[in-house]
RNA sequence: GCGAAAGUGGCGGAAUUGGCAGACGCACCAGACUUAGGAUCUGGCGGGGUAACCCAUGAGGGUUCGAGUCCCUCCUUUCGCACCA
C-alpha cells in the first residue's frame, strides 16, 4: 500500500524540481553556431505585449511553438527558438498615469513576472538572445534604421489628415484603423485630424509585397488575400476632363461675376476608360480641392456640399460606407469630355472618396451600378456604349440598366467594334500623346504613418532648428534616450513637449538652439525587425551581424494569431525589403511558413475580461501541472481551429499523464535492468504491444510533420498507454522480456517529451536515460515490427456492409474473395440470389453486388 | 452583395487517396477495490428494435459497386472584402 501511495503523480514536486534543474543550465535550449553542421530551423512565436499576465492564447500559442522546437531537436536540427517583449506601448502609460508608478518600472515588473510563468511552463526558450524593445540597447537601432531611411526618402514628414484615436490620444495607422474604429478601442470612433506627421514609405513597395505574397505559399491563403485587399492594386487610366467657361453660380467677395478660366482640369480616374463616350457627367468628393472654386461665394452651395461631406464621415464612422444613400448636387459648372468634347455637368457627391484615385469620377451610369443608381435618381441622361460580345438570345437582356461586362464598344465614335480591352490601351495610349493622361496603377495602400503623441515608445531621432529645417541626429549621437523622471497625462498632445532638457538641443548642422521632435514611433516599428535581433541580441555595433542573418532566415515557421494579417505581417514584409536594400540582409520575405492558431473560447465566447470567462493559466498550473495545460492545449483541437476550454478536459488529461507515470514507474526497474537485445524475436504479448509502439510511432511522425494534428498525436499515445496499461499483469510478470519493457517505455516517454517535457523528463531520468529527453533522437518507427500479420476487411453486399473476415496481410484478390464468400452471415444474406459482380479492393473491402 | 472556411453523438473532436462513421478524451450509467476519494481499475455509452435488423455525418438531389469525403441546389455559422471609380 505504501508503495502504491508512492506513484501517485504529482506534478507540483515533479515540475519545480526540473525548472530549477534547467534553470541552471542556460546551454539547454541554445542554438548552436553556424557551423554546427546540423540543418538550421528557426521556431518562432510571436512575441507578446507584456501585460504583466499571460492569457490561454498565449498558451496555447507557446505551446504548439514550443512542442514543434523539442521535436525539431529530437529530429536532429540546430533550433533556434528565442522569446522576447514588445515592451513599448500605451498600456504602460495608463497604468502610469493610474498607478503613479514609471512605465518603464511597471513594464520590467511585467516582464519578471511573465517570464516566471513561461518558465513554470516549462517553455524551451534560449533567453540568452532575449530582446526587450523599451531598452535603449533595442530602440537605438529603430533610431539608426530610421536615419538610414530618411537618408533614401523613405521617411518623409507631411501636414495631412491622419487618424486620431480620442482614447488613445494619438494618431493612428491606417492598418490601426478597423472599419473606422481604433484596434485597440473598439467601441470608439477614429477622428480626422489635420497634422503634421512622419510617414515611412510603405508605397514604394506596394508593388513588391503584393508581388511577393504569390510565392509565399507556406502562408495561409486567407492571410495573403487579406494582404492583397489590403494593397488594392487597381489598374486603370487618369484622364483630365477642361473646365467649360462659365459664370453660373460664380461670386467674388463683391459679388460681381467669377468667371473661372477655360482650361484648367478635372483630373479622373478610371478603371473603364472604355466607357468614356458613355460619361454623362463628373463627380466629384466633397473634400476635393476643386470644389471650394466652383462653389465661390454660393452659400447655399457650400452648405449642400458641407451636409455631403457629413454624411460621408458619418457612414465612415459608421463603418459602413457600403450602404451609404447616394446624394449629390450639381455645382452649376460644366466639363468637357477630351475625347468628344461633350459637355457634361460637374456634380459633387457623397459616395466619392477624396482619398482614392483622384477623388473625382466620370460618371458612366451605363455601365457601372453605382452611376446607374445615382443617374436615375437624378434623372441624368444614362447610355450605352458597350454592346455585348455576343449579344444574347433575348432580346430584353440586353436593355439597360447596364452590362458592366466587357463587351464591344458602340456609340464611340471612331472606337466603335474595338473590345473593352483594345480600346483602353488605345485611349489610354491618345491620352498620353495629347497631354490630358496616362495609364496608371493606384494602391489603396497608404503610407504609414509613425508619428505618436505618446511617450512611451522611441524617441524619432530628428531635431527641429530655425535655421536648419530638419536635421537628423547624428548616428554618434545615437541613441536619443527616453527620459524617465517625467510626468506624465494624456492632455496636451506629446508628454516629451514639457520635458525642457529633452526639447532643448543645439543644432547639429548650425549649434544654435533647436528643438527635438517630441513624437515617438509606433510600437509596430519595433516588432517589425525584432526577429532579426535575436540572432544577435547584444551586439552594440550594428543591429545584426549580416552573416549570421544569412545563416537563421528566413525564419522557418512563425506562429501566431490571425489579428496581425496586415499590421504587424505586412510592416514586416516591408522592412525586410527596406533592410535589403540597404545591403544588410539578402532575403526579400522574413517568413517561409506562416501558421495562424486559432482564438481559445470559453462557454461559446472568446474569453475576455468583459464577459468574465476568463481562465488563468496559474490556476490551472496549480490545479493540473503545466504538463497537463499544455497538453489540454494540443489535445482538446486541432491548433489552426477555434479550441474550447473546458476544465474537466484538463482533468481528463491529468488522469492521462498519471497512468503515464505510473506505468513507466511501476516497470522502469525492469526497463533499466535490460541489458543488449532480446535473444528471441517479439511473440505474444510482446510483439502485440512493439506492434502497437511501432505503428504509433509512425502516426505520430506522421501527424507530427505533415499535418500538425497534434490532437491525434496525443490520441494515439494515450491508445499505446491504455494497451500497455492492459498488459500490466504480463508486464509485471514477466512474459513480456526486459528488453521489450525498455523499448516500450523509452520510446513512450520520447513521443511525450514534445507535449509533456517536465513528465518526460522525470520519467527519462527514471529509466536512465541521459541528458534530457527532447535531446534524444526521435523514435523511429520499425516497418516490420508495426507491419500486422493478419487483417480485418469490412465485406459489403450491394454496398450495405455485412461481415468483417480476417485474412493475412496483403493476401490477393482471389483469397479474399474467397473468404468472403465462405463467411457464413455472407452466405446467408447472399442465399437465393445471383452474384452479379464482385469488386474486390485489396487490404480494403469487399463488395458483392447481387440481384 | 462578393470571396473563403466550416456544419459529424449530451460535449470537444477522429475517420491519411471515395472503402468498418463516431478513434481519443469529457460527461453520464453500472460494477470492483476501499482506512471515502476531485484516487484507481473493469464494463457500457448515436437513435429505434426483445431480436434478426433498420435508420443516422445541416437539408434535398446526383455520380459510384461503395459517399462524412466528389458534383449540383439550398440552409446555418464564422471570417475577410464591400460605393476603391
Amino acid at each position: 500500500m505504501a508503495e502504491e501511495k508512492e506513484l501517485r503523480y504529482d506534478p507540483s514536486v515533479i515540475e519545480p524540481k526540473w525548472q530549477q534543474r534547467w534553470a541552471a543550465d542556460p546551454k539547454l535550449y541554445a542554438a548552436e553556431p553556424a557551423g554546427s553542421g546540423k540543418p538550421k530551423y528557426y521556431v518562432l512565436e510571436m512575441l507578446p505585449y507584456p501585460s504583466g499576465q499571460l492569457h490561454m492564447g498565449h498558451v496555447r500559442n507557446y505551446a504548439i511553438g514550443d512542442a514543434l522546437a523539442r521535436q525539431m531537436w529530437m529530429r536532429g536540427y540546430n533550433v533556434l527558438h528565442p522569446m522576447g517583449w514588445d515592451a513599448f506601448g500605451l498600456p504602460a502609460e495608463n497604468a502610469a498615469i493610474k498607478n503613479n508608478t514609471p512605465p518603464r518600472e511597471w513594464t520590467l515588473a511585467n516582464i519578471a513576472a511573465m517570464k516566471r510563468q513561461f518558465n513554470r511552463l516549462g517553455m524551451g526558450f534560449d533567453w540568452a538572445t532575449e530582446v526587450t524593445t523599451c531598452l535603449p540597447d533595442y530602440y537605438r537601432w529603430n533610431q539608426w534604421f530610421f536615419l538610414r531611411m530618411y537618408e533614401r526618402g523613405l521617411v518623409y514628414r507631411k501636414k495631412s489628415k491622419v487618424n486620431w484615436c480620442p482614447e488613445c490620444c494619438t494618431v493612428l495607422a491606417n492598418e490601426q484603423v478597423i472599419d473606422g474604429r481604433c484596434w485597440r478601442h473598439e467601441d470608439t470612433i477614429v477622428e480626422q485630424r489635420d497634422l503634421e506627421q512622419w510617414f515611412f514609405r510603405i508605397t514604394s513597395y506596394a508593388q513588391e509585397l503584393l508581388d511577393g505574397l504569390d510565392k509565399l505559399d507556406g502562408w495561409p491563403e486567407k492571410v495573403r488575400t487579406m494582404q492583397r485587399n489590403w494593397i488594392g492594386r487597381s489598374e486603370g487610366t487618369e484622364v483630365d476632363f477642361f473646365l467649360a467657361e462659365s459664370a453660373v453660380n460664380a461670386q467674388n467677395d463683391d459679388c460681381s461675376p467669377r468667371t473661372i478660366p477655360a482650361g484648367r482640369r478635372i483630373r479622373v480616374f478610371t478603371t473603364r476608360v472604355d466607357t468614356i463616350f458613355g460619361a454623362t457627367s463628373i463627380q466629384l468628393a466633397p473634400e476635393h480641392p476643386l470644389v471650394i472654386d466652383l462653389a465661390g461665394k454660393d452659400a447655399g452651395l457650400r452648405t449642400q456640399v458641407a451636409q455631403l461631406l457629413d454624411e460621408q464621415k458619418k457612414a465612415r464612422e459608421a463603418g459602413d460606407v457600403g450602404a451609404i444613400e447616394k446624394h449629390g448636387v450639381p455645382t452649376g459648372h460644366f466639363a468637357i469630355n477630351p475625347f468628344n468634347g461633350e459637355r457634361i455637368p460637374i456634380w459633387v457627391a457623397n459616395y466619392i472618396l477624396a482619398d482614392y484615385g483622384t477623388g473625382a469620377i466620370m460618371s458612366v451610369p451605363g455601365h457601372d451600378a453605382r452611376d446607374f443608381e445615382f443617374a436615375t435618381k437624378y434623372a441624368i441622361p444614362i447610355r450605352r456604349v458597350i454592346a455585348p460580345a455576343t449579344p444574347p438570345a433575348n432580346a430584353e437582356e440586353s436593355e439597360l440598366p447596364f452590362l458592366t461586362e466587357d463587351g464591344i464598344l458602340v456609340n464611340s465614335g471612331e472606337f466603335d467594334s474595338l473590345t473593352c480591352e483594345a480600346a483602353q490601351k488605345r485611349l489610354a495610349q491618345i491620352a498620353k500623346e495629347k497631354g490630358f493622361g496616362e495609364a496608371t496603377v493606384t494602391f489603396r495602400i497608404k503610407d504609414w504613418g509613425v508619428s505618436r503623441q505618446r511617450y512611451w515608445g522611441t524617441p524619432i531621432p530628428m531635431i527641429h532648428c530655425k535655421t536648419d529645417g530638419v536635421v537628423p541626429v547624428p548616428d554618434d549621437q545615437l541613441p536619443v534616450i527616453l527620459p524617465e523622471q517625467i510626468e506624465i497625462t494624456q492632455q496636451g498632445g506629446s508628454p516629451l513637449a514639457r520635458v525642457s532638457e529633452f526639447v532643448n538641443v543645439t543644432c547639429p548642422k548650425c549649434g544654435q538652439p533647436a528643438r527635438r521632435e517630441t513624437d515617438t514611433m509606433d510600437t509596430f516599428v519595433d516588432s517589425s525587425w525584432y526577429f532579426y535581433r535575436y540572432t544577435d541580441a547584444k551586439n552594440s555595433k550594428a543591429p545584426f551581424d549580416s552573416a549570421t542573418i544569412k545563416h537563421w532566415f528566413p525564419i522557418d515557421q512563425y506562429i501566431g494569431g490571425v489579428e496581425h494579417a496586415i499590421l504587424h505581417l505586412i510592416y514586416s514584409r516591408f522592412w525586410t525589403r527596406v533592410m535589403r536594400d540597404l545591403g544588410l540582409i539578402t532575403n526579400d520575405e522574413p517568413v517561409t511558413r506562416l501558421f495562424t492558431q486559432g482564438m481559445v473560447i470559453k462557454d461559446g465566447f472568446k474569453m475576455s475580461k468583459n464577459r468574465g470567462n476568463v481562465v488563468s493559466p496559474d490556476d490551472m498550473i496549480a490545479r493540473y501541472g503545466a504538463d497537463a495545460t499544455r497538453t489540454y492545449a494540443l489535445f482538446a483541437a486541432p491548433p489552426d481551429r477555434d479550441l474550447d476550454w473546458q476544465e474537466d478536459g484538463v482533468a481528463g488529461v491529468s488522469r492521462f499523464l498519471g497512468r503515464v507515470y505510473r506505468i513507466v514507474m511501476k516497470h522502469a526497474a525492469t526497463a533499466r535492468s535490460a541489458s543488449g537485445a532480446p535473444s528471441q524475436p517479439p511473440a505474444g504479448t510482446s510483439l502485440r504491444l512493439l506492434r502497437k509502439l511501432h505503428q504509433t510511432i509512425a502516426k505520430i511522425t506522421h501527424d507530427f510533420e505533415g499535418r500538425w494534428h497534434f490532437n491525434t498525436c496525443i490520441a494515439a499515445i494515450m491508445e499505446l498507454v491504455n494497451e500497455l496499461t492492459a498488459a500490466d499483469a504480463q508486464l509485471e510478470s514477466g512474459e513480456v522480456p526486459a528488453p521489450a519493457v525498455r523499448e516500450l517505455l523509452t520510446n513512450l516517454v520520447l513521443l511525450l517529451a514534445p507535449f509533456a517535457p517536465y513528465l518526460a523528463a522525470e520519467l527519462w531520468e527514471e529509466l536512465g536515460g541521459q541528458a534530457a529527453p527532447f535531446r534524444a533522437p526521435w523514435p523511429k518507427s520499425d516497418p516490420g515490427l508495426a507491419k500486422e500479420d493478419e487483417i480485418e476487411i469490412p465485406v459489403q453486399v450491394n454496398g450495405k456492409l455485412v461481415n468483417v473476415v480476417r485474412v493475412p496481410a496483403g493476401s490477393a484478390s482471389e483469397v479474399i474473395q474467397a473468404a468472403a464468400l465462405a463467411d457464413e452471415k455472407v452466405k446467408s444474406r447472399i442465399a437465393g440470389k445471383t452474384i452479379a459482380k464482385v469488386i474486390v479492393v485489396p487490404g480494403k473491402t469487399v463488395n458483392l453486388v447481387v440481384r
